[in-house]
DNA sequence: GTGAAAGCGCTAACAC
DNA sequence: GTGTTAGCGCTTTCAC
């Protein structure tokens, strides 16, 4: 027999029958009453919750769950957690689950090994949410089936998937505006601070970003170099270690477009250090639109991240509710924030009677 | 009949009872190899496994959190998820509930309305959850009682609790360090950037910070101004009007101490909007150590954030296996780390004639 | 070392 | 509108 349990601390709880019994009615009715079904009359109903309130009865979620075969939970699978814009995405998915009386398991898949444990083991998710929420976690398309066939809902924040919706914003657009900002303003040696190359979730975002970039490069007839572009991690001190060691390059970029702004404060941080005025002698773009930036005075491309988590959370209960599961895609606004860390390129740092004459629009 | 949610995708999951008959063993064979039990033989229990992962067999938590009455989760409860110092605190928790086996439920607590209703309601905590991080969320001695009467443990970071332990900062000793710091560089007239008076969770910490920042203005003899005390929210954009309105005053401050790194943050926009120069007018000193404050160079008492939600998740696990709940305190240590905003206050700006000798040390 | 069987506390047919 | 009852899929005594 399983309860021992109750061995420490108070009485035991009241179960469903203590209330149908107290209330002279079947398990059954109690039951209905609870859940406000209509088939109870309205005298019945309000006895059966009186007792129960004052037996101070709970029902145990876990028999519901076990009866009904729904959790009333859905997970929301982050990469890492202590990064602005996930726990802005995570927020506004709990802020949803709250209204709708769901729980939000939140689960940190910082490898392609955690990933993969999260998708196979014993341990995992199965029957302990309803649905998940992938936030920037790549997902091929034998995931999407296994977790289809285990009856899982799911809608995915950034990457595009085959059969379940998702959300996100165009990250080609996001690279190509922020380098054609810089492109227009005149610089022609733009430096590109992207994403972690070490542990490859394989996730899209720094490959779509770059690509963007690339597209404005081209598009302004200039070749990209790939010895001012650096991986950052995400994190402000690795935009700090990639923009320094540019900085120490014979011919340092003119601009750079760090993916986040985390990164880009790390980037403000190493021209600081290594004495280069900002916008002076060095623009910075970065995306987001973090609650510093506006401190940092760093332009950026803003992205409306929690609103993001609350779509996403609530295309995700659109599904536990019936709808169908359909691979659409839901695109939120980007908008070009251009503040104090971006201006024209510096005169050439040339000896007089130089000039060079590669600068200028195309 | 509970179960008719398999109606859509894939044919029905193993069950316990699938392997036992394919094993040719009963199901409580099957229970005990799973677990890893040690009345199994070895060969049963790798036959068990064998066919455990040949039919791809996941128990199922709902069943047996319902047999056993644990449910291998915990809740981490917040008072908003969007700021830096909780969702450090999330992601030390996350991770040691990952290491553990454990599911990580957030909640958040924006009000003293949801609190209660997290307490109270149907919909509440009960058997969804083993037990309790309450993340600077104010407790009174009933609450507590009710949690231990629902078998519930818990652990508090920031706040003291009267039967379980916490673990914290000495948030006095925080106010003290930060405001002493401005009294030694000569400062006189120090603004104070506190928390948020419109929703009082009544939690602790502004309060004893304030008292903090009092003892040390008292112990230096300096008379506090409540003029040019304002409160912040722990935002940027609250830090940042709370700052602005100082400045506006006939007298501003020449300093300020902001309970948080990001109302500093705020600070020092306010300041550079008003074209007040950091530190040379006006020094400014934080709470946390944000990952962003090494990039603005902000003077500020550093807590180990991500450590305290690592440890109070450790100290919760203890519980969970058994170690008593006692109200024990655990404090981790603050360390003020000095940057490039603050500084001496400037000469006072008076006519040429006049000399201030009301500066300098008691 | 293994099995039989009684729960855990609900929900959902189905009957009345 | 209400009651009866058979599960949901496990865990855990107790016997052997």
């Amino acid at each position: 027999m399983g309860n021992t349990a109750h061995a420490s601390g108070g009485r035991r709880r009241a179960t469903i029958e203590d209330v149908a019994a107290s209330a002279g009615v079947s398990v059954a009715t109690v039951s209905r009453a609870m859940r406000g079904l209509p088939n109870v009359a309205l005298s019945t109903r309000e006895r059966v919750l009186a007792i129960a309130n004052e037996l101070s009865y709970r029902p145990d979620p876990a028999a519901a769950r076990l009866a009904t075969g729904r959790a009333r939970a859905i997970a929301v699978v982050v990469p890492l957690l202590n990064s602005w814009y996930f726990s802005q995405v995570v927020a506004g998915a709990e802020a949803v689950c709250a209204e709708e009386g769901y729980d939000a398991v939140v689960m940190g898949v910082s490898s392609n090994a955690s990933r993969r444990a999260l998708l196979d083991t014993t341990t995992s998710i199965h029957r302990k949410v309803d649905g998940l929420v992938f936030v920037d976690v790549a997902l091929d398309p034998d995931d999407e089936s296994t977790l289809a066939d285990r009856n899982l809902a799911l809608v995915s924040i950034g990457g595009f998937n085959t059969h379940f919706p998702s959300i996100g914003i165009d990250d080609v657009a996001v690279g190509d505006i922020a380098t054609s900002h810089l492109l227009e303003l005149g610089h022609r040696r733009i430096g590109l601070i992207a994403g972690q190359h070490h542990d490859p979730l394989d996730f899209q975002v720094p490959v779509l970003r770059r690509r963007g970039h690339l597209r404005a490069l081209e598009r302004w007839g200039v070749a990209a170099d790939p010895s001012i572009e650096a991986a950052g991690n995400f994190s402000v001190v690795g935009g700090r270690d990639a923009m320094a060691a540019m900085l120490d390059l014979a011919e340092p970029p003119t601009a750079v477009f760090a993916m986040s702004d985390e990164m880009a404060f790390g980037a403000l941080l190493a021209a600081r250090q290594a004495g280069v005025p900002v916008p002076g002698e060095l623009s910075v773009v970065g995306v987001d639109d973090h609650d510093v930036s506006l401190v940092m005075g760093l332009t950026t491309v803003r992205q409306t991240v929690a609103d993001l988590g609350a779509r996403a959370t609530r295309m995700l209960m659109a599904q536990l509710n019936g709808a169908p599961a359909v691979a659409t895609r839901e695109e939120t606004p980007i908008e070009l924030i251009v503040r104090e860390t971006t201006g024209a390129p510096a005169a050439p740092r040339v000896p007089p009677g130089h000039r060079d004459e590669t600068r200028g629009k195309p």
